[in-house]
Parts: C-alpha cells; structure tokens; sequence
DNA sequence: AACCCATAATTACAGATGTAATCGATAAAT
DNA sequence: ATTTATCGATTACATCTGTAATTATGGGTT
C-alpha cells in the first residue's frame, strides 16, 4: 500500500521552472531521499547544467537557501505529475527522475525553437552570433558537430 | 488622464506562454488595436515564429479560437507588467511591444541555455543532431553563421 | 433625449505555483 | 515505556494563469 499506484504512461505534464531545480537535483544522483536532494539544493551548489557553469551570465542567484518544507512540496508535485517516481526503503522514500535529463532538454530545446525561432535551430545560434555570445569554443564544438553530423548523412 | 503612468523602466516580468502568443501577435505589426491583435490571433494564423512554421512538430491546435475577452485581459496584464505599453487614439487604445522580439528571443535562449545546458549553445544543437532532428538545411545555415563568425572573429 | 454598441475597466473563479506550517505515524533515544 | 526526533501527508495561503463574464462609459443611431 503506498507504493505506486498509477505510475503508468503519465506524459509529463509540465513542471515549473522551481520544480526543475529539484529535479536537476534529483539528476545528479538517483534514487536520492528528500534530505539528499535539499542537501544537493542547498551546499553542492553547481548543478544545474550539464557542463560547469563557468562562463554563466552575470546575475545569478546561486546562493539561495531552499527550504527543507518547500522543497518537500515541490516533491510531492512532481510525483503526482508523473515527473518522478519513488520506491520505499523502510520508512524513507527514494525518488528518481521519470524522464532523463537528456529527453528533457530535447523536449524544451524543441518547444522552444518551436515557438520563438520558428522550428529551426540556426536562427537561435545566429542570435547568439549577434549578441557576441557565441566563444570561440562553442564555434569549435559546433564545428566538430557539423563535421560528425556530415560524416553520418554523407 | 490615463495615459501612461509609470511606463518608466520596468524590466519586464516575465510573461506566461498564452501571454507570449498575444505579444507574438503584436509583433506582426504595431501598434496595434486590441481587435487586430484578436483578428491575427484567429485568422492569420501563421503568425508565431520568425520563419514559417514548414515542418514543425505535430501535435499542433493551431486552430484555437481567441476569446476577445480572453485577449483583451492576457493585453491588460502584460501592459501591468511592462511588456506592452498603448497609446490612446480617441477611445481607442493602441498597443506596442516594449521589448522587441528579437530582444526577447535572445533573453530566452540564454536563459534556456544557460538552465539546461550550463550556459554553452553546442550541447543544445548536440541534442538536435543526435535526435535527427538537425536538418541538411540546419548544418548550411550554421556553417554559413560559423564562416561569418570566423571572419568577424579573426 | 433615449437607446444601442463598441471598447475599456472591473470582477470572477478554478487551477497552478511559490513558499511554508502543521499533523500524524514511526523510529530512535532516554 | 515515554519522550523526542524524523519524515511523509495534509493543509495554508497569497499570487499568477487561463479563461471569461459583467459593468461602465463615451459615441453613434433613431
């Protein structure tokens, strides 16, 4: 009893830009406990992405404490969300993502494509371009990319 | 009497993704009267991104109809925000982006890429390649931006 | 002048979100 | 065994969002 009841194909509804936090952090290591994912939220502050955060923009907040109560809400959203699951040790749940992080980001990079830049993805990086937001390293990673891309559609 | 009062420098909350549909609208062609915003939101509906939407993604409800009192209060409140600002013409109020949608696009992009994917544009093009969703179209335009780039950047 | 109509202003209301506090059950400590 | 510390469950509450309906107001119509 408790266990999971409906997990089934529950499409991912959406999940808020705090609830990706948490999930980021529950990411970084699964099945992780609640105090897991407050302690990643609170003290191993550089999570977010993929790739450290060196060069992020200015104005960042990083320092946030999260509560434990807030955090445990966000929690319990995402499981009725059919965002993460649980598996009960004991008395202690243990939550994993139900979506990797890779499938997330290709569902937002698409959506978001979709809906500013019209589908495509050039238009974003020209944006980029513009803005001098574009380092060097990124035209060498997006050249190595090219490179492999028309190695496999030759 | 009414007209703009603390237009002033509001740095722009952020706006929801119904929101960003009426701003899209506006976009097209400024300023413009709320019922020509409720016009291009029904008909012309080839209005979202910059190019046109040729092979988007399905699971698109591109038909749905605007309520014009749904659109006239998603206008209100991104004018409360500072999203949109209006000009009165006799009793008509005649709305404006107070950002520009190239502006937008690349607060969001950033913002997109630096949440997921630890601020570097590459992974997101990555996850592209590696979903086959990078057309042969995609890899000219971006080398055709990686060759600019190189030559602005020698 | 009285009425109607378009348009803006105000109000409505359910569900989502951010942020917690309180309640209840159980395991650990005394 | 009783108390206490934990942790999940339930409840709280203000704000934001999606989606409108109702009201007010100034111009046009009769």
């Amino acid at each position: 009893m408790g266990l999971n009841k409906d997990y089934g194909c529950n499409l991912m509804t959406d999940i808020s830009k705090t609830e990706f936090e948490v999930l980021a952090a529950i990411w970084q290591k699964y099945p992780a406990s609640a105090q897991d994912i407050i302690d990643r939220l609170n003290h191993d502050s550089a999570s977010s992405g993929t790739v450290s955060n060196l060069e992020c923009n200015s104005a960042q907040q990083q320092d946030k404490t999260w509560h434990d109560k807030t955090v445990k809400t966000l929690i319990n959203r995402m499981v009725k969300k059919g965002a993460i699951g649980f598996k009960q040790q004991g008395r202690r749940y243990f939550y994993s993502p139900l979506l990797e992080r890779e499938a997330y980001q290709i569902k937002e990079s698409r959506s978001i494509i979709d809906r500013l830049f019209g589908g495509r993805v050039a238009p974003l990086v020209a944006g980029f371009a513009k803005n001098q937001q574009l380092t060097k390293t990124d035209v060498d990673e997006l050249k190595s990319l090219i490179k492999q891309w028309e190695h496999e559609n030759d």
